[in-house]
DNA sequence: CTAGGTGCAAAAGGTTTGCGGTTAA
DNA sequence: TTAACCGCAAACCTTTTGCACCTAG
């Protein structure tokens, strides 16, 4: 997993340590592009790191948040997921198999809203099946 | 609060009773259009009605989100957001003051999306500062 | 060396569940 | 009348917090 550099940079550029468990969970989130939830992280770096506990995974994740290099995904009535892909994108929730993906946006850039309001962030979420629940479903 | 005529036939083509407490709910959230949570619900709630419970309040808004009166609105890391505004809209989260509007949606109609996803519900999150605090902040 | 991070355990919300009594239809 | 619903309390699950020990820089 090298990928010390980039995370380093990053993190030292917000003023964050790094850690072995944040190189950790970076890498996790990393690795399985399936937006994992914190309790989902936790189990899968135990694997690796026996000793991490839950607390610290919410704390690498507060700092990989805050330092830029992972994104949290809200899906309704359901715990934070996150993921590492900080292009522009969407995320589509499968009301069949519950797997949340990346989708390309189905919107164009140029957010203008009258009124007032001055928009600092934005996202789509949508809700349907996948693929591969869709051919299923048939 | 005379609506029970309206909710009575969303209820009933869903196979859902019109009580009492569904009414309330339903109605508070007609009143003060502001996205209460469960909780601020149940708070507003117990001033016309003492003896309700939390997990009635949670019931009724299932059994409205079911029946398509009401819907759900998630902001990243906070509680469940409820609505009673059913027109296309999106939501706008004050990062200054917390409050929750509704703002005209920003995108086209026509969600075209490319993949074989089937899209069946979209949301549309914005975060940043409303009017009010965008004069504050100057 | 030492500020910041880790691990543990306990607490704090938000939400769900089980159950005896109540009520809309 | 009776299936659905209510209120209550306990359980559940995610997330936060406090604190002693540890470690990256």
């Amino acid at each position: 997993m090298k990928l010390s550099p980039d995370i380093a940079h990053q993190l030292v550029a917000n003023g964050i340590r790094l850690t072995r468990q944040r190189e950790e969970v970076f890498g996790i989130l990393l690795q399985k592009r399936d937006h994992p939830t914190a309790t989902e992280l936790f189990l899968r770096a135990k694997k690796h790191m026996p000793s991490i506990s839950l607390a610290t995974i919410y704390n690498c994740l507060d700092a990989l948040v805050v330092s830029g290099l992972v994104k949290q995904v809200n899906v309704n009535r359901a715990p934070t997921r996150y993921c590492a892909n900080l292009k522009e994108h969407s995320h589509f929730y499968c009301e069949s198999c519950g797997t949340v993906s990346d989708v390309e946006t189905p919107v164009k850039k140029g957010w203008s809203l009258p009124g007032g309001y001055t928009v600092s962030q934005a996202e789509v979420s949508l809700r349907g099946l996948c693929p591969k629940c869709s051919k299923t479903n048939l």
